[in-house]
Order: structure tokens, then C-alpha cells, then sequence
DNA sequence: TATGAATGAGCATTCATTCAT
DNA sequence: CATGAATGAATGCTCATTCAT
């Protein structure tokens, strides 16, 4: 009659499980940044995490599965600051704004991350070349695009975006938060500045504005 | 035919040298962009530019150098498609959007060099993290971002764009037109209609025109 | 039925213990059978015995313990075979082959542990190099040569046997059931057949017979 | 007009080649025999010959292709000296004993390769288990039993062996030499008696002799 | 005692770089 | 200068063994 219920058990031990996988991934992450994914050796991720290194090999198959892992996981909870929330504002451009805020927010809590995702072709566009292995594993990866692609269509079903063929608004709102999300890893820019840029300039482009517009 | 003038045999071992140069950058982009660039070895490249290991040392003090030269060639070369032109337009618009087509079509003939390129931040943006030593040798690609500004601040000086301050104009230009350079790496896209679009979105954004314009 | 005698429990205990220890032997039976016994892991032994890796450590010292064991329990039950059995025949060369049919049976029935033991020189001969080792432990695996000896000692003493000094017969009639042995290990050939062959050859040879004889 | 023939230069080669590879499996032979084959390393196998790690490789695919250019190397010497020369005597049984003797006579130079042999199984049966990808390189050792089968056969031939079917002759020929070649890997015993004890019981088998016999 | 995750020494293999020819 | 074999530091990964539960 102690009290622990029977599934408390696994449950410990899958609690562990992630301790670790979450350990692995954050070391990956920091020693990753320094050193790139190749100057990286499973030694330092190990170090960094104050286990062995056959521990590493207990969580992940090899090193590319952990990079995986790290690039999958950190897409997903960037992914899921484009969601909107209930509190967002009303209009199509002030959603987008605060989204975008959001996402980054979440870049500049995450530079190290971005670096290396950047070198992995995350945002779009064609992967750098010998990483072919790593991405076939990066499946869910694509729910990036996917995200952006779902901002995008909302634009454009609710008439605020010019309905253009193809993956254009996809790609060019790809390439315009890219842009500055890169420059927040570079000096911690204003988020909420840079945040209404990235929309000025995604919704109105840069030409000279004669009047007032917005 | 003996009486050669002076300087045509320290010239003609110039050329040499200059071919030894050129050969090994073609092979470094082709394997480069098979493999990546931690995954070509010299001796691929070596065997492709079909000469020596040890030739490839005679040219180049290190892999890392072989890299730089291709960056910078190629960045170079690039960076030329954007000057204006004689014959380009009158109107900011138009001139613009030769110099794309002209970039864009530079990139379509070197796929190879800019899946490299991308994984070295030749656009905009940090360098993968492991690349920092050669980022240093990178100076010259400095000269790319030096282009968009050049770009960027022409068309704030005629009126045609919105003075924003520090580098967001210079970001946004660069990641709009990699979002579509990018584009042309997966397919073989239309140069021109990517060039027309680039230049649209660029100047006048993706929210939806009420009136006609353009 | 609760009052059992005290001595059961104990035995019950034991009996516990040799069921895991007869598990194990048998599991490494299989697995060094299939990838030999560098290229069989504990891991795949445990799996195979259906207890955990720990386990194989709470009753071997450790993996050449196993091989140790595994030996010397086969080498046990094999020489076993070579003992004279009461309903035996009469003459020598009967009894012989008797006795040698029951050997090729017994090693039909275990081909996978013979595979190993000829790694490890059960039969005759110096041990691989780098089982010395395991050798050291093997004492009980002397049984085996000193039934071969035995044997032939029977037949120095009844007179059917040439009195030859030294291990000579011994290594000889080693050799002869080897060959056949081991040939049994390829295609499941008649032991009958092979008993009175290896008899009919130990004895006298392979030189053409003018005459009729046996 | 320097005094080298044109081919001399790549012959030059050639030896070198040669050179390195000899010396590459005379020490895996000695680090081989000392450890066995998983017991030793490539590390160690460089430095006893001499050279770099790195060398081996320039040389052998792996460490599987230095044990199998080992095996077929001394299996291919020990093959030709049971090959007829012509000084050899006229009767089968003194030609068979003068092969035999030069058979064991290698041996006894060799006694750390036929420590290895023996593990993967050289003379005959089935290969260590392990060992299956190495023996699918192993091509020309079944010269070796080519060469007990060639001998038998001409004993038949010329009628002083008993036609049997099959392997039988060939499986028992190799058993009994196997058995003292095993034995002169323990003490350098006598060759010439051992050849004669070969022969003899391999013609004539173990049974005590009545009457005198050739 | 059974369990199985953690441990880390050990080793094959790669590949940039050197240098004798 | 071209050559290409030799070099050896560097590192991913394995797996026998331990030990907390």
C-alpha cells in the first residue's frame, strides 16, 4: 500500500528518459554554437551534460540523430509561436505583428539554436550539401514551411494579401523575417521594432510611401 | 619566334599559375557542393582538377583557402551582375530589376556555388559557427553586402525608397532576393518572372492592392 | 503441503540457479554460434536467455567465463560418448565404432558448440593466440584429449592397436574423428556411415588392400 | 642518357610497394600470433613494421584484408611445397613422405601463421563463425584442400590408395596431417619422423601389425 | 537477486598535410 | 613545380562491466 500508483514507475523512468534527451540537447545545442556540427565532438556534448559518453549513445543513435533532435525540437517550439493566441489582435496585420514578435522573442532565447539552423537550411531553401543525411530525417522540419504557408493562406483568405501563385508570399515572408531574424542573432535588436519591420515591410514593401498608408 | 619580349615567359608562368588556380576552384565547387564542404577531400578535388594532392598545396595553403577563393570568386563575380549598367533603364524599378534578372540568372549558372554559399552566410547573416576561421579570410564578400547597400542607398538618394534607418532596408533587400535565388537552386525557375516578383514584393509588399497599380 | 523438508528450499535455490546458468550456457550456445564468440555480445546473450545483462554477471565472472563454461559442460557431455557402454560389442573395433558413433551423433545434435570448440581447440592442437586466456580456465576440456587417450590405451593393451610412443596415435585418432567431425558440422551426412569410416580408416589407413579383409 | 631503363622507374615502384606490403603482413603475422586477431591492433601492427597507421591503410582496405592477404600468402607457400618436385622419390608412399616432410618442415617456420590458420579454419571444416566475412576473401586457400584433393587423387591414380567416394580420403589426409602439424606448433619435434608417421599411419592406420609390412 | 541504464576505456579508420623524388 | 605515398592526430562508436534501484 505504498503510496505509488502502478504507472508511477514508467512514468519515473520515462521522466528520466527525457532528463536526459533534454540534457543531451541542450549540451548539443551550446557546443554545437561554438563549434559548428562538425568541430563538435560527441565527447564535449557528453561533458557538457556531465554524463559519459556512452550515455549519449544510449539516447540518440549517433550524432546526426542528435542534431535531429535538437533542430526538430527547437522548429517545433518556434513553429508554435506562429500559432495564433486567443489575445492576439483583431486585424490580419496586427496578428501578424504580434506572431512575429513572438517568434522573434523566441530566436533571440535561442541564438545558438539558430546558428546552426541557419547552416541546416531550416528556414527554406536547399540544404547545405553534405547535411542530404541529416535532413531526410528533418520530416517535421517541413511543418516550418508549412506554418508559414498557413500565415500565409489566412492572409490571403481573409483579403489582406495579394493572392499570388505558388510558394511567392510563402518564400518572400520566409526570406523577410529570416532577414532580421538573423540580425537578432548578431546584436539583441528591439524585438517589438524589429517585429513591426518585419510586417511594415512584408505587408507594404520599401518603397517610398507618398501619402499615408496604414 | 625566339625573340619573345621580356615579360611574356614571367606572363605565360603567370597564366600557368593563373590555370593550376581556376582549375582547382572548379573542381572545389563541383565536390564542395556534392559533399559539402566537410565532406569533399582534397584528394576528390585534387582528382577531379586532375592533378596532384600536392599541387592543390602548391596553389593554396590550406582546404580552408580553397574554400575562401571559391567564395570570393564566385561573391565577386555576383556582386558584378548587380552594377548598374549602360544600358539598363531610367526608372529605379526597372534598373532594379535588371540587375536582379541578372543576379538571378548569374546564381542559376552556379546552383553548385550557392548551396555552398548559403552554408557560409554569403547572403546576410552569421556564419555557421565552425566556419569563423574562415569567415575571417572572407573580407572581399564583404563586398556583397556592400553591393545591396550601395543598391539600397541609390534608391533612398532618388526618392524611390523609404530612408530606414541603419541596415533594414539593406536586410530586407538581401532577404527577399534570397528567398527566390534560393528558389532557383530546387527548380529551374523563370529568371525574368522571379525578377519582376522579387522587385514587386521588394518594393511594394504583399498586402493586397486595392487600386491598380504597376 | 507446507512442511517441506528443510533440505528444499536450498534445493529449490540451486535449482533456481542452475536453470539460469543452463539458460545462459545455452543462450551463448546460439549467439557465439552465430557471430562467434568476439562478435557475440553479452547484450544479445541476455536477450537470448531472456534475462537481463545483469543477470549473466550474477552468475559468470564475466564473458569468458561463459565461453568457459560452455566448453567444458559440451567437452563433458561429448567425452561422455566415448565411454565404453556395457551393451558395447565385444571386439575393439566395434566397441570403437560404437563409441565413435555416438560422438558424431552427439556433435550432430550440438554443431553450433563445435563450431566454437574448434575455434578454441577442443579437439587437438594449440589454442588461438589470443585465447590463452580462456585456455588457462579450460583444465576440465584436458578430459577430453585424456579420453582420446584413454581409448587408445585400450587398444595398446588388447593388442589391436600398434604400440606407437607418445601422443602419436593419440593426435592421430584425434585427427581422423576431427576430419569427420567437422564434416558432419557442413552437411548432415549419415553417422553410421562416418563412424565405420573413421574406424575403418584410424585402423588401417587409406593404402590400397590387395586382399579382402574386415 | 642516365643508365635507367624507361620501366625501371615504375618497377621501382612496384618494389617499394611490395616492400611495404611484406612488411605489413610479417608483422601482422608476429602481432597476429602474439594477440590473434582480435586481440590485435592496427596500431601495433605499424609499429612493428615500422611505418604509420595511416601506411596500413595506404595498403590494406582494412585490418579483414591483412589477415586474408596473411592467410592466402602462407597458404600458398605451404600449398607449392606439397606440390611433386622432380628429386622426389618414385613410390607414391616415399613421395608422399618426402611432400609431408616439406609441408611440416614449413610449418615449423611458420608456427605463428598456422596458429592463426588454425582459428580461421585453413586446413579444413568450417570457419571460425565470426570469421565468415573474412573467409568469403578466402578464395584461394581452397587451393589448399585443391592440393590434398590433387594428391589424393594421384594416389588412387596410380593404385596405392583405396578409391573411395568422395571427400573421405581427402577429409582423412588432411585430419592426419593437420594433427602433427598441430603438434610441431608445440615442440619443434623431429620433421622427418614426423613425415614418416604421417604417411604411415596414413596408409596404414593404427592397427597392430602381424606381419611385416612393407 | 534481477534489472538495465550509465560508464568510459579502447580501437579502427579517415584525411589534411608534408616531403622526398 | 608536380607528384602521390607516408604520416599520425583526431574522433565516432562499441560493448564489457558496474551498480543503484
Amino acid at each position: 500500500m505504498k503510496p505509488v500508483d502502478s504507472a508511477s514507475l514508467p512514468r519515473r523512468r520515462d521522466e528520466a528518459r527525457a532528463l536526459f534527451h533534454d540534457a543531451i540537447v541542450d549540451a548539443a545545442e551550446a557546443v554545437f554554437a561554438e563549434h559548428g556540427f562538425h568541430g563538435a565532438r560527441i565527447q564535449d556534448i557528453a561533458k557538457r551534460a556531465r554524463i559519459a559518453v556512452g550515455t549519449v549513445y544510449n539516447h540518440f543513435e549517433d550524432k546526426d540523430a542528435v542534431l535531429t533532435a535538437l533542430l526538430e525540437q527547437r522548429a517545433e517550439e518556434m513553429v508554435s509561436q506562429l500559432r495564433p493566441r486567443p489575445d492576439d489582435a483583431r486585424t490580419f496585420a496586427l496578428r501578424l505583428r504580434a506572431r512575429v514578435a513572438r517568434v522573434l522573442a523566441y530566436v533571440s532565447a535561442h541564438r545558438a539554436f539558430f546558428a546552426i539552423a541557419n547552416e541546416y537550411g531550416l528556414f527554406a531553401g536547399p540544404v547545405a550539401p553534405g547535411a542530404r543525411a541529416v535532413r531526410k530525417r528533418l520530416r517535421r522540419v517541413e511543418r516550418f514551411r508549412a506554418a508559414f504557408r498557413a500565415l500565409v493562406d489566412e492572409g490571403i483568405a481573409s483579403g489582406d494579401l495579394e493572392p499570388l501563385r505558388g510558394d511567392a508570399l510563402v518564400r518572400f515572408f520566409g526570406g523577410t523575417i529570416r532577414a532580421f531574424v538573423l540580425s537578432s542573432l548578431e546584436a539583441s535588436s528591439d524585438v517589438e521594432a524589429s517585429a513591426s519591420m518585419v510586417v511594415d515591410l512584408f505587408l507594404h514593401g520599401a518603397a517610398r510611401r507618398k501619402a499615408k498608408r496604414r
